[in-house]
RNA sequence: GCCGGUGUGAUGGAAUGGUAGACGUGACGGACUCAAAAUCCGUUCCUGGCAACAGGGUGUGGGUUCGAGUCCCACCACCGGCACCA
């Protein structure tokens, strides 16, 4: 009989549909796993072949802890907010929320298809109301506990969608999301206070089971600094304050530089001679970007302040203030000392200046470059310091700044607020209503949720206000507290909102009293794997630590921290589709390298619908079945590497398939697991296992593979069929089923496949009698030998040395050591006699 | 520039410091077939040799070790992230 994988997988799919095998069952007495994936923004386009990566490697690490007696939950959702669906909308006048629901059912149709096991009775939809009332609840405990705040800045601010971006969202000085320009605009916005929680969210890391780049992106992202604030007197009177993380090279300081935006400046107006030239280098400075600003800083631009002055508090020298846009306002003071011996950015701009370079630290050419000292560099030039390294320099120099009253120790971070306000119309209402006495209060817990207002068009206005803003019937309402006229926000929140907490709602998703149950929460709670881009590191992973540990604070969850583990896999690419192999001839391979450059030609790319490449998984699902797409997906390669998708070697795993199918007819009527496989069969449950866990697919389907070789070339019983259909199921659940059916353990265990106990191996018998070990003269292979398992290491050398090819070796040789690592090799170590 | 990662046959990729290239793709040969597809069996790192075998081989150059794809140092190339963070 063939291999109708259509037939298998549409009636396993119904079976399961029916019979909910993979319900999560709250409370259930067997301990819980918890398997997350990133829940899909469910875009128009469908489901791409980049997303069964993750979700069929964590499906298949849920199934096997099935098959080991967890009570598993493994949920799915939709992170249904935000602007891909707002623009579609826009641009075919559909409602985002009816664009949302249809994408949705197709997505639902396609992951279904993909058979995983997830529990649908749990699944969450961001844009559903009875989702957001409860993410609008927890803003408002943020807005209580002083976490949510209004100001006014200068924000990212995208052309084209007209909207305000995170940080976190401008990529390369362009939106991320449309590729429009970004500039920078001054906007009252809601913040939410994530550097409060800095520390914590670096601290916290050192407990998680999380790959290491991650944590490493994490901090370099939150990027803490310890230095200290040193005061500077001005010779009108005032004083300001630079930070510095190398206090040390205090007696270097020639010069001070202010950011263009330091406040500090209007006062200073009356007394600066040259204001007319320092004006305008700040009113150039407001015209650029961001970007623009650390694009041009190969050439360091500023304006001296003639008339001010600075006292260095260490040595009294009186030195110069310039402004420069090379100094950011938004971190530490907005003002540095300016240390060209040993910084390069302040090198450069004294060099432009012509200002003097004081060496502090011995060893560097001052005339070349700034010398930028490491940990045991010298101290020169700097009185009372002088001999100290650098080491003890700092800390030194840090407790005399303090001592002296001109300083104190301070943190700083590269971490910024969270910008949380869009002016758009798809997301979450923010449920707070501006009172012209009372200020900014908060909708009253009954009213949630604050459901999104039907409105006519989308369209963000011209001035950068949300769509909600024309709505005056919806806008103007009365203050909760006072019950005075008010008038609603009309900013929404971002995507990223909906997407904090959702692995808590998977909890207990149709709770209506709150967010989740406290039980349910202490059930299942942590996540104990969640798997994930390497792209959401600095955004919704950093944001749902953060929301994580506000729920902490006020005792909503019973962990400091969501995840407990965290994997991430690389990216699926297409090949370029002027690949050098897909040229038939050797004429159409040189013309095309000729045309392309041979490197760019190897080289995979993203898939995108300009270049043609684009994987479908319905495509494949049709051609080759659900089970070959997941088995070849895992095949592909490393999980955590990029991949290039191969249509040719999807064949493969559907061989492979077809293959275990074409055992049924091979198979031999017996129950025992056949002595000529066992040890194999051994070897492989205990391989497969191991691999599963630790994500590495690709090596447990190869074992997978070799075994059915064996089989072939043994023989099977039945016996051997049913470890390999177990060890089979979680790749390939479907056609798993219909074997174990067919070979009659459907009926005979009373059980499905997916709800057996993974199989037991023997240690001992995953080791074969004899072993085939290398043996080396002076560390070059020369022969192989085959010894008893148990053999001792005089047994071992006698073998080798009685070894045909040896002897030749040993020829007027003589044996000077001889080396034995146990089922490996032997090394004889011989010399001239 | 800084941080992280990668570099292995024609190709995707395997290798706790211990026989480099498992497993798959492709290619080649054979069986089956009128033929093709599918399937099954075999070969496939390079050089020399009829062969046994010998020599070479994991980006480059050094080092540690009985033994290095793996560890250390320097360099080159590519990928990802950050980027005037004082």
């Amino acid at each position: 009989m063939k291999y109708d994988f259509a037939a298998i997988e549409k009636k396993w799919q119904d079976i399961w549909e029916e019979k909910k095998p993979y319900a999560a069952i709250t409370g259930d007495p067997r301990p819980k796993f918890y398997g997350l994936i990133e829940f899909p923004y469910p875009s128009a386009a469908g489901l791409h072949v980049g997303h069964p990566r993750p979700f069929t490697a964590i499906d298949i690490v849920t199934r096997k802890k099935r098959m080991d007696g967890y009570n598993v939950i493994f949920p799915i959702g939709y992170d249904a907010f935000g602007l891909p669906t707002e623009n579609y909308a826009i641009k075919n006048h559909i409602h985002p929320a009816i664009v949302t629901r249809d994408n949705i059912a197709n997505f639902t149709r396609q992951l279904k298809m993909l058979g995983y096991g997830f529990d649908w009775d749990r699944c969450v939809n961001t844009s559903d109301p009875k989702y957001y009332k409860w993410t609008q609840w927890i803003f408002l405990q943020m807005f209580k506990h002083g976490l949510a705040y209004k100001t006014t800045m200068p924000i990212n601010w995208c052309t084209s969608c007209k909207v305000g971006l995170a940080n976190e969202e401008v990529v390369d000085g362009v939106c991320e999301r449309c590729g429009g320009e970004v500039v920078r605009k001054e906007k009252s916005q809601w913040m939410l206070r994530i550097t409060k929680y800095a520390d914590r969210l670096i601290d916290d890391l050192d407990d998680l089971d999380y790959i290491e780049r991650v944590k490493v992106q994490q901090k370099n992202w939150i990027g803490r600094s310890t230095g200290v604030e040193v005061v500077f007197k001005v010779s009108n009177g005032d004083e300001i304050t630079v930070y510095t993380t190398r206090a040390d090279t205090l007696y270097g300081v020639s010069y001070m530089v202010l950011s263009p935006e330091h406040p500090i400046l209007e006062k200073w107006k009356d007394q600066i001679a040259n204001w007319d030239e320092v004006a305008a280098y700040q009113a150039e400075a407001a015209r650029k970007s961001d970007f623009e600003r650390g694009e041009l800083n190969k050439d360091k631009t500023g304006v001296c302040l003639q008339g001010i002055r600075v006292i260095n508090p260490v040595n009294n020298a009186s030195v110069p203030v310039f402004i420069s846009d090379y100094v950011l306002m938004g971190y530490g003071t907005g003002a540095v000392m300016g240390v060209p011996g040993h910084d390069q950015r302040d090198w450069e701009f004294a060099m432009k200046f012509g200002l003097p370079i004081v060496e502090v630290v011995k060893g560097g050419d001052m005339t070349k470059e700034a010398y930028v000292a490491k940990d045991d560099g010298i101290m020169v030039n700097s009185d009372w310091m002088n001999g100290m390294t650098v080491r003890e320099a700092i800390p030194a120099m840090k407790k005399y700044c303090v001592e002296h009253g001109f300083g104190k120790e301070k943190v700083n971070y590269k971490l910024r607020d969270w910008v949380f306000s869009r002016q758009r119309y798809w997301g979450e209402p923010i449920p707070l209503v501006n009172c012209e006495k009372c200020g900014w209060v908060p909708l009253d817990e009954s009213e949630l949720p604050l459901v999104l207002p039907n409105v006519e068009s989308y369209e963000p206005t011209d001035d950068g206000e949300s769509p909600l803003a024309k709505m005056t019937d919806w806008v103007n309402t009365t203050c909760p507290k006072c019950g005075g006229h008010a008038v609603r926000e009309t900013d929404t929140m971002p995507n990223w909102a909906g997407s904090c907490w959702y692995y808590l709602r998977y909890m207990d998703p149709n709770n209506d009293e709150a967010p989740f149950s406290k039980e349910a929460e202490e059930y299942w709670g942590p996540v104990d794997w969640y798997n994930g881009g390497m792209e959401h590191t600095t955004l919704h992973l950093l944001y749902s630590r953060f929301w994580h540990k506000f729920l902490y604070d006020i005792g909503l969850v019973h962990t400091k921290e969501p995840y407990a583990k965290r994997t991430s896999h690389g990216m699926i690419l297409g090949r370029n589709p002027h690949y050098v192999g897909y040229a038939e001839t050797e004429e159409e391979k040189q013309a095309l390298i000729a045309h392309y450059g041979s490197q760019a030609l190897r080289q995979s790319v993203k898939m995108s619908k300009s270049l043609g490449n684009v994987v479908n998984p319905d495509d494949v699902i049709k051609a080759y079945g659900t089970d070959t797409m997941r088995v070849y997906i895992m095949f592909i390669g490393d999980f955590e590497k990029t991949a290039t998708w191969s249509d040719e070697a999807v064949k493969g795993s559907k061989r492979f398939l077809d293959r275990c199918w074409n055992l049924l007819e091979l198979v031999k009527d017996d129950a025992a697991v056949s002595p000529a496989n066992e040890a194999l069969i051994h070897k492989t449950i205990k391989k497969v296992g191991d691999d599963i866990l630790e994500l590495k697919m690709n090596t447990a389907i190869a074992a997978l593979m070799t075994l059915v070789n064996q089989f072939y070339s043994n023989g099977c019983t039945k016996g051997d069929l049913k470890n390999l259909v177990l060890l089979l199921s979680p790749f390939a659940p479907h056609i798993a089923e219909e074997m174990w059916e067919q070979l009659g353990f459907a009926e005979s265990e009373g059980k499905m496949a997916m709800q057996m106990s993974w199989p037991e191996y023997d240690e001992a018998k995953t080791v074969d009698a004899e072993h085939e070990m290398a043996v080396q003269v002076n560390g070059k292979l020369r022969s192989t030998i085959r010894v008893a398992n148990d053999a001792d290491e005089d047994t071992i050398v006698k073998t080798a040395l009685a070894d045909e090819k040896i002897q030749r070796q040993m020829e007027g040789m003589q044996l000077v050591k001889t080396i034995v690592v146990k089922n490996r090799i032997v090394n004889l170590i011989l010399k001239k006699a």
